[in-house]
DNA sequence: TATTGTTATACTCTATAACTATA
DNA sequence: TATAGTTATAGAGTATAACAATA
């Protein structure tokens, strides 16, 4: 599989003027369907996170923005199951979105907090789901309808194998 | 588009016998490609992780032992150019390869060294392409070789893309 | 006893800067 | 002046542990 470790590698090849030997290197890796697979996830995600800087959002922050806009009064700790994100990691996230102004909390439990979405939290909600659908689109404009179905059910199968994969690692 | 920033979500879904209201939660998110296509991609570079564990191989190690194997004699910039890592962190990467009896260097310039294989590094990587072939099997195990020529096309497709986004985000 | 949210802290990975030796 | 390799260090991102308040 592979590697790469930078994610901006696919912004720009890194090549130089000169041009030594830099690039005429045999890659034994990137003929596997893993490889590639990561290699256009990092360029899609590398993209996104570029066009969400203008909003001052990060992939997380996006996903937390989101999932609290689709599901209005979770806690921070549901937030966390749902992401794979430690709580102590989740309290400076949520402070800041506080002090942007972007969501509000309403005690639920006495230790815990609902949290939705204020009027600016969801103008920013919009604005976000507009820059990740023209990153959607961006991509995926090489394929027609059926194609983007094959993809998605390819990846679904790829994706369901992870329970074998799973399996026959403990044996 | 997505977020996991936990490799391990992808092991276990982490639900609880209680099961509160864990997993009830809408994610926008999943039903784009983008999305799709990292939690795949995450689920088969977790796989091969953990196999890899068994050689104490990483993911980038692996990758520099197998360009070293197909490419007798490079330097240690060229690797770093070749994956986009930083020549500073490929020092104690080398290193260690050399600690473990994995590689050799021969003087090539006088301020660069080439790198090969010793015979133990030729059988770790032996080992190590066997393991990458077992976790490239195990994920294209449910698609016919059309299904598979399909999805290569389609990531190639998805990959050229990434120009095109990079062109109209400066615009 | 378990859960929520918080704080403090440690570890890993990657980036930057500065240095030497060589070209 | 540019490149190879090194060292030291800084910055993210994520992990663990412990705590107070509540269930």
């Amino acid at each position: 599989m592979l590697i790469v470790p930078l994610k901006h590698l696919l912004h720009d090849p890194p090549m130089s003027s000169t041009m030594p030997h830099a690039d005429c290197l045999q890659n034994p890796l990137e003929n596997l369907v893993g490889f590639q697979l990561r290699q256009t996830s990092l360029a899609i995600t590398s993209d996104l996170t570029d066009r969400l800087t203008a909003l001052s959002l990060t992939l997380v922050s996006l996903s937390v923005l989101l999932i609290i806009e689709a599901n209005p009064g979770v806690t921070q700790s549901d937030l966390c199951r749902q992401l794979g994100v430690k709580r102590a990691n989740m309290t400076p996230l949520a402070y800041q979105f506080g002090e942007r102004g972007l969501i509000a909390r309403q005690p639920a439990d006495g230790r815990s907090q609902g949290l939705h979405l204020t009027t600016a939290g969801h103008d920013l909600a919009a604005a976000a789901r507009r820059i990740v659908a023209a990153n959607e689109a961006t991509f995926l404009a090489g394929l027609t309808s059926d194609q983007q179905a094959e993809l998605r059910d390819a990846l679904a199968s790829l994706h369901a194998a992870r329970i074998v994969a799973a399996t026959t690692r403990q044996a």
